[in-house]
This record gives structure tokens, sequence and C-alpha cells, in this order.
DNA sequence: CGGTACTTTGACCAAATTCAATCACTGTGG
DNA sequence: CCACAGTGATTGAATTTGGTCAAAGTACCG
């Protein structure tokens, strides 16, 4: 496990990684923060709805789904979270959602206080929050405007790393439940969507979680509304 | 217009209000950063998408809406700002999403650089960013998980200023089309969804804009989705 | 009084959910 | 090595919620 190397470091507008590709360093140096290390198995719980929210967190491998439950079960996963990138901000002194590992997963914790006083540190909560405010509102369109095919699309796109190439190889981190749970819709529409999207020869699956985008620009044209069959 | 006196004060974890009640001031003093004042009329635009994000907005009255579109016209109202909060954040240097006011409204603008330098307003503005998310993760569980009746109950409440009594009368700031831009629905539901909802006893309602909920408690439990008939 | 903008209501329709098998893959034990 | 659970994914049929289309209804304003 590399975790370690990933204390913290300058913010990355990460695509949803899996595997670590590169470290990255602060500029200057600081005291190091007290960083704990914490290996999560899937469907482990880091945190739940009501805990203390004494301290942020940074993915550094696997993926971590953060959600939102209502008292009688349905959920919302509100964040996908991939390596590099944090999580578990919040106004609230507690947690609001929970946050549960989908794949093996290796976290840092950090202490909120402690970081808001390093300022390396604090700018990038900053920045991380002004990104997550960004990302929720691209999610509440989906959620709100979109139908089920530009969302499955939408997911599949914000899997790919860099928005360029014409084809694109991604990983699933997530089961077919916690997508529906994602994207506001059942599991059964999850895969009759992507089936459809198999059918009409935009991606071509191997082994359930790993899919090739056969072609990134019209799959961006459907997840933004604009592809022919919309609906 | 008492605009002036809203210079970015404290926070205030404001529920909407359409009148200004009272004014807060910051605890110590700093020297005042240039603030530009803004009227507009209903439907008038403060930004639209693509703008330079280069300030940041406080409402002093009135309530502006912050929308997110799609290529063909579909909308998401994102945010529904009432006096005293905060908007215009985001990540990005230019604006992905459009601040319309749905009411009169006066708006103050201050300088990004500028307000990132000033301590006080600084702290405020991370406040405010972390408080957005807190908000957006519950709209996107309502967006995703809820009914169109726990919808619309919800927007109710939050229009409540403190969350007390057994009933309460409340202004909406905003037209049927735009409430359900912001739920993620039809106006023809929201329409028959309120009228279900007077039906059923839970409000009354009196010209349109205002409402008088009958009892806070019953309609948060449907919010919440406890509520018997949730469907 | 007529016009405009917004809301309500109704009848019908469709996208997505629900319920119910069935299928595919993996790992285990005989 | 193969049968068999067990988990997750797919597919189908019936149902439902909310959407679409259309027609009034209501309030406001010149």
């Amino acid at each position: 496990m590399d975790a370690g190397f990933l204390l913290l470091p300058e913010f990355t507008p990460a695509p949803l990684r899996t595997d670590i590709s590169r470290r990255r360093r602060p500029a200057t140096r600081m005291p190091r923060p007290a960083v704990k290390v914490h290996h999560l198995a899937p469907r482990e719980y880091l945190f739940v709805e009501g805990d203390p929210s004494n301290d942020v967190h940074e993915v550094a491998s696997g993926a971590v789904l953060v959600v939102r439950t209502l008292p009688d079960g349905r959920r919302q996963i509100v964040d996908v979270v991939g390596p590099g990138r944090l999580f578990g901000l919040t106004a609230s002194d507690r947690h609001r959602c929970s946050a549960v590992a989908s794949t093996d997963a290796v976290v840092c914790r950090l202490d909120r206080d402690v970081a808001a006083r390093h300022p390396l540190i604090a700018d990038r909560l900053g920045r991380a929050a002004l990104v997550e405010i960004d990302r929720l509102r691209d999610l509440a369109l989906a959620l709100g405007r979109k139908s089920a095919l530009e969302r499955v699309a939408g997911f599949l796109l914000s899997l790919v790393g860099e928005p360029t190439s014409t084809s694109a190889e991604i990983h699933l981190p997530v089961t077919r439940a916690e997508l529906a749970d994602h994207l506001g819709l059942t599991l059964e529409t999850v895969s009759r969507t992507t089936s459809r999207l198999k059918r009409d020869g935009l991606v071509v699956e191997d082994r359930g979680d790993r899919f090739v985008i056969a072609d990134c620009r019209r799959l961006a044209e459907i997840a933004a509304g604009r592809g022919a069959a919309a609906a």
C-alpha cells in the first residue's frame, strides 16, 4: 500500500482512478500534520451520519461513497470519491452523511482544525469545497432534469480521465445498485440503460466492471441532452 | 432600500426571508471593501453561464435563483437564495450557472480576491461554501430519492424561519414553474401537489404566494419520507 | 373590460419502478 | 473436476408516478 505517500498533496482535479499513477508533494515544506491511515474493505464504513465531523479525509486508493439516507432506507450517494480527492466536508459539527468504501480502499484522515491551521492544506480544503459545490450542482441537474440514459452516459464519462480521446477504457468502482443510488434510479433501470448503450454500440463491456467507451464525443452529446435519442 | 447596511455581515444560517428584519455588523472593524449594489427586477439576470466569476454576491432583499441549464432548455434551479445569504461561489473562473432575480431584489457584489484578502469575509465565504455543500446534498437526496409530495413538503418547510412552532406562515418567492425547476418536477405536478396538501388540510393558501402551514411537524414527517402517504 | 401571466384541473401517455425469473460469474466443498 | 451456493446482473411483464397536452379558471393591470 503506497498510501503513506499521499499526504494531502496539492489539489488535483483528479478523475476517478483506482490506481495511483503519480505522486505530488507540497510546494513548500511545512510541519507534517499527523495523518492517520485507514484501510477499508468493500462496504466498510468510515463514518456514519451523526458522527462528529472533526476530521477530513482523502482517498489514497480505491473509492469511497458519500451517502445521504432517508429513515425508510432510501439512499442517495452524493459523491463517488476516487484517489486524490478530499471528502467529509460539512458545515455541521456532525456528519450528515455516511462514508462507505465501495472497493478495497485506503484513506488518510486528518484533524479538521489542524488542517485549518496549515495554510497549504487549508487552501486546498477551500478549493475542494468549491469543486464539491460545482460537482453537486451538476449532480442536481442530472437528478432533476436528465433522463436515465443521460445520467448513465454522464457518469461513465466522469470516469474518463482526460476529456480527450474518442475512445477510452474505464473501470466502474461501484455495483449497479450503487450506481442506481447515485443516479436516482433503480438498479434495473441502470442495467437496462447500460444494455442499451452496449446494444447501440456506444460502449463495449468486458467483465461487468470494465467498459470501453467507443466514442466519448457521442456519449458526451447524449449526456448533455443533445443526443439524438435522449429518452 | 436598506441594502447599504448589509455589507457582507456575519454569516447567518438564514432562512429565506423576503424582508429584512435585522441587521448585523462584523465583530471587528476592517477597512470596508468596495461593494457594488445592484437592484434587480423580477426575471432580470445578474450573471449568466460563462460570465467570469470574479465576484461573490449577497442577497440584501428579495430572492435570487441560481440556475443550471441544459442546451435544450431544461433547467435546474440549484439554489433559491434569500436575504443574508451569499451566492455565486464556484471553483471555476467562469460561472457555470446563471443567477436570476425571482422577485424585486437587491444584491451586493464584491470582488472575489478582495474578499479573500479580508479575513472576516474570507472566513464567512469558506463557511458559506460548506453550508452550500450541505444544502446541495439535501437537494440531491430530494431530487434523487423523494416523491413529489416529499419534495414540495420539504421546500415549504425550508421557507419557515425557526423550526419551532406547529404552525407557520410563509411567503413563496417563486412561481410554480420555478418551484418545478427547483424540485425536478413539472409545474403541473407542483400544482397538483400543493392542491393535495390543501385538500388534506396540511396547508392553507391565501393568494397563491402566501401559505399557512397548519402543522409543521406533520409536514416535516412527510418531507422526511416518514409520512403516512408518502406517495 | 379585455389582456396577459400564472395556476388549476382533467384525460391520456410514457419513462421508470416493481415484482419476478433467469442468467453469469466465483468460490467452495464433495 | 464438477456440483452448488451466493452474489450481482440482466431481462421481462405489469404497474405507477409523474409528464404531456389541452382547456379552463383566477388575479392583476392598463
